[in-house]
DNA sequence: CGATCGTGGATCCTATACGATTCGCAAGCG
DNA sequence: CGCTTGCGAATCGTATAGGATCCACGATCG
């Protein structure tokens, strides 16, 4: 009963992904504020090395920055033409995927998938931070679980890739729409289970344009 | 004038990078070879560390894989039903991509996507590789750069992302067909400089349609 | 003769120390 | 008073050393 360290898993480096990520999260970073290698390794009592290499992933993944000899940076927050391009993006992706997954249309992935979207409002009472959080994650699986259904794993990796909801978390919180998105979470699902690919495929690009709506007026400059 | 080391970009990390990529390109390491990490920094006359970053992000990539506290090895082959889903996200992402070009439409992008198109077959005679390995870039180098005259960043990133001719180039190597796909590129190209996006994004379909059956046979077990 | 266990080698993973480069701030000049 | 210039601190990038873990080979027991 020597080493009964409680977490860590096999590798340093994937606890310090999954932290640093939850650090964007949480906004415990500021978009665009730098990250110090040293300091982040001894908050989370590692060296820096594995720090090193967890943010050489998050490079890749689009989450922080680096400026050579200059350290990293968070990323910075969606411009509003860049959420326009993220929109543009999921439109391609999502109706194919969920045109795929009701084509295929296995039945316990479409349980699965209905369990997900049945999920009762997470919406406490006035609460600002924990509601919004556990929505944002429910409305990310429901549209991951949908790419992941179509088949296709690489179709399902670039719409999690997107990160279209930690974007939209970091951007701001709508505290109204929940039950609109729910009930457009269910056309799809119905359409999905019905084996409609055509239908699946319009009730998500009206998803996805109707959510484009709900957000845009939080840009400041609006349309 | 002191030191006026050649190469040496100002990372080393992004040199390492670049290195191991062209490895694997260069089939100097086997698909699901093992990377041995200190004998890559001794090849590569620097220190474990970069060579530890750059493999970080390139298993983002998708390029090697890592098993914890077993090392890192070279992503395999496509399978036959990995290369189905190649194709398939390909149709998703790239007919949109040139419908969008055509739409945009800007004169000096068209250009230099007819230049890029217009270049003379570069098979030379009877070579096996350098001409090969020419004209898997140059084709690589015309889908990039439709995808970038979209004006959809996230686009241009994620057809680039696929990687598809690393992984063509890595699977086989038809030596025939280069023509054929240099027309049904000049078609492509002449739909978006007539600013007609359904005709792009259907030679678009087409083309990618027939490339998939010119490389079809290669996977042995035919369909 | 086959399977299991113990040992040796190799490799990865982590920690620490040193040099190179950049950025911020204050002093000096125009 | 504003701009430039030089210095100093902080930080990144790199190299090296030590501890822990896993795989392979050979010996031993059933």
């Amino acid at each position: 009963m020597a080493t009964m360290r409680p977490a860590r898993r096999l590798t340093l480096t994937e606890d310090v992904y999954s932290s640093v990520q939850a650090l964007i999260m949480d906004h415990a970073v500021a978009p665009g504020a730098r990250i110090n290698i040293d300091a982040l390794a001894r908050d989370l009592e590692v060296s820096p090395t594995p720090v090193r290499e967890a943010l050489a992933r998050l490079e890749a993944d689009g989450l922080v920055r680096k400026r050579p000899l200059a350290g990293y940076t968070a990323a910075p927050l969606l411009t509003r033409e860049e959420f326009e391009e993220l929109v543009e993006m999921r439109l391609i992706l999502e109706p194919p995927a969920a045109s795929r997954a009701a084509a295929v249309a296995a039945v316990p992935g479409v349980d699965r998938l209905r369990a997900e979207a049945d999920l009762p409002d997470p919406r406490p009472a006035g609460e600002g931070y924990t509601g919004i959080a556990a929505f944002t994650a429910q409305d990310a699986r429901f549209h991951h679980l949908l790419a992941e259904l179509s088949g296709n794993r690489m179709l399902h990796e670039a719409v999690v890739r997107l990160r279209s909801h930690l974007h939209l978390f970091r951007l701001h919180f709508p505290p109204a729409h929940y039950g609109i998105s729910a009930d457009e979470h269910h056309r799809v699902v119905d359409a999905v289970a019905a084996g409609d690919p055509d239908a699946a495929a319009a009730a998500m690009r009206a998803h996805l344009t109707a959510a484009r709506e709900r957000h845009l007026p939080y840009f400041g400059r609006a349309s």
